[in-house]
RNA sequence: CGCGGGGUGGAGCAGUCCGGUAGCUCGCAAGGCUCAUAACCUUGAGGUCGGUGGUUCAAAUCCACCCCCCGCAACCA
């Protein structure tokens, strides 16, 4: 048995759900949901990240204290992705107690090995970044984000010797080629650490930000917010038990979007490597989502939210889009357009399109009634059969790549032969013939076959859709079938259901 | 000399790592079918795959140089 974890980013809760937010986490519940059918343990983990200055500012705007604040967004978070169906196992919040003690027990660790030192810096601090600056990064002298002049901080602070483990990294990153992925991100990396890596100031002075983990070792200072965040991913199976931990680190796969590549693929290895822990295996890194904004309605202004998503098209729909339209690691436009013609095109035309015929014929010529397949078949069955088969193995190199878009695609290529079958062989036709009812009974039981190869292919993409086309096919709810030969599932006797609608086309007009 | 992404039929994209008849969706034209959600099937029109040069029997795909567009500013995945 093999054990997988994956990880979404801990969400910061100064924003609500979005589009963002929204596909990390379907395409970790899409490969949660893959690993898990093929027998691979999968625990799935996400969560809110709520310590920092953004948050104790947020919370004053509204009049509320951070906590009290970050409780209502992070319950925002996790309802969203309850009512979204996501599949995680566990949601962590950075104010939860088990993680605070990890954070400061590691910190402990790290400071006692000496790689934590206290040190002075003096530089232009910009308050709205939370960060200083180097007068190189200053435009006109002023913070390129918020166009105000950063005040010259002097102040001593808690630093990581995260210099000190470069080397160690770079060779991690070399001797593992699919530790950042795609490449792309990996040869940024690898550029990035051409440079002398400086060290990482962890530490915020009280004075400053009280909101945060206080430093173990000095309750004068809080932990600065990366350094506390990206310890959820050990603090999490810490909390489930010594076994899970041990299970589970770390054969760890981090999804992120690339905007936290640098804290993901620098600070975390580094800490990782002065903690004494093992390093993650994967970094799996997307692009983002570029809005047509201009194009869309007043009423949704500017941001798409997953749940008016799931309550306009249904879930499925929605995440079918994410995860056709956009190649992971690349930026992809969002455009009400381009989803409604993909949705209506793929969806509603050739899937539901194709059961509902399929369903029809079988209910109007055999009562429902799966029809018993003799012994020779035709050419056309087998290589319709065939087709399937090979996408079954298609499916398996494209997930192992992260290529969604070609899964799918495959899929649909095997439903436009399905499409093809039903009029090449014309079961309609046949039907005028009496001496010909035999065959179509066994046209029909493979069109069945192929709904229900379909379905088991669509588990992890389209999980409501896959359970809905067994129940159509009366087939137990929770019993996988994907192992079951073509052929050799349907019993005799067998009912199936009337047809059904199961995406209806969205009218533009 | 910043870093990265992209430039493929009218539109939007895949294919580029692992060279070998240029593919998908939408749109358009003609035909077929009638089981089905005005769906489905077939055929057609439409591309010098940004440019130039190179490697090769063969390049959208590899190499070099050049041109153009976008992000690195916003809450943010």
């Amino acid at each position: 048995m093999s054990h997988f974890f994956l990880t979404t980013p801990l969400f910061y809760v100064n924003a609500e759900p979005h589009l963002g937010h929204t596909y990390t986490t379907v395409i970790a519940d899409t490969l949660k949901r893959y690993y898990s059918s093929r027998g691979v343990e999968t625990f799935f983990l996400t969560g809110t990240d709520e310590h920092g200055d953004k948050i104790a500012e947020a919370a004053k705007e509204h009049g509320m204290e951070p906590k009290a604040y970050a409780d209502r967004i992070s319950e925002l978070f996790r309802s969203t992705w309850d009512a979204c169906g996501i599949s995680y196992d566990h949601f962590i919040r950075t104010t939860d107690p088990y993680h605070q003690k990890t954070v400061q027990r590691l910190l402990q660790k790290i400071y006692d090995t000496g790689d934590i030192y206290f040190g002075e810096y003096g530089g232009f601090y910009c308050f709205g970044c939370e960060r200083f600056y180097t007068e190189k990064e200053l435009v006109d002298g002023k913070c390129p984000d918020h166009q105000k002049k950063p005040e010259y901080i002097q102040e001593k602070n808690y630093f990581f010797r995260m210099g000190k483990y470069q080397q160690q990294l770079l060779d991690h990153i070399q001797s593992h080629p699919d530790f950042i992925r795609p490449e792309h991100y990996r040869t940024e990396v690898l550029a990035f650490l051409r440079e002398p890596l400086g060290d990482l100031c962890i530490s915020r002075p009280r004075t400053r930000l009280e909101w945060g983990i206080p430093i173990p070792f000095d309750t004068d200072y809080v932990t600065y917010v990366w350094f506390d965040a990206l310890i959820n991913y050990v603090s999490a199976l810490e909390y489930k038990g010594e076994r899970v931990f041990q299970t589970y680190w770390p054969k760890a796969n981090h999804l992120i979007a690339k905007d936290i590549l640098k804290p993901h693929a620098i600070y975390w290895p580094t800490m990782l490597m002065a903690a004494g822990l093992p390093c993650y295996e994967h970094l799996d890194v997307h692009g983002y989502w570029i809005m047509e904004s201009g194009k869309m309605s007043k009423s949704l202004g500017n941001v798409v939210r997953p749940l008016e998503m799931k309550e306009r098209f249904g879930m499925d729909a929605f995440r079918y889009f994410l995860l056709r339209d956009m190649v992971f690691g690349q930026d992809a436009a969002f455009s009400f357009d381009a989803f409604i013609t993909r949705v209506n095109a793929d969806l509603a035309n050739n899937l539901g399109n194709l059961v509902s015929r399929v369903l029809a014929m079988q209910k109007k010529y055999f009562s429902s009634k799966v029809q018993p397949l003799s012994g020779s078949w035709a050419a056309e069955d087998l290589k319709l059969r065939d087709c399937f088969l090979q996408v079954g193995r298609d499916i398996q190199r494209h997930m192992g790549g992260l290529y969604f878009h070609r899964a799918l695609e495959s899929i649909w290529g095997a439903l436009d032969r399905t499409n093809q079958y039903v009029v090449q062989t014309s079961p309609f036709v046949l039907m005028k013939d009496p001496e010909k009812h035999k065959r179509v009974g066994e046209i029909l039981h493979h069109l069945l076959e192929s709904l229900r190869m379909t379905s088991d292919f669509l588990t992890p993409f389209l999980p409501e859709t896959a359970s809905e086309i067994r129940s159509l096919l009366a087939l137990p709810e929770n019993k996988a079938t994907a192992d079951i030969p073509w052929g050799s599932l349907f019993q005799p006797d067998h009912q199936v259901n009337p047809p059904k609608v199961l995406f209806p086309r969205i009218e533009t007009s």
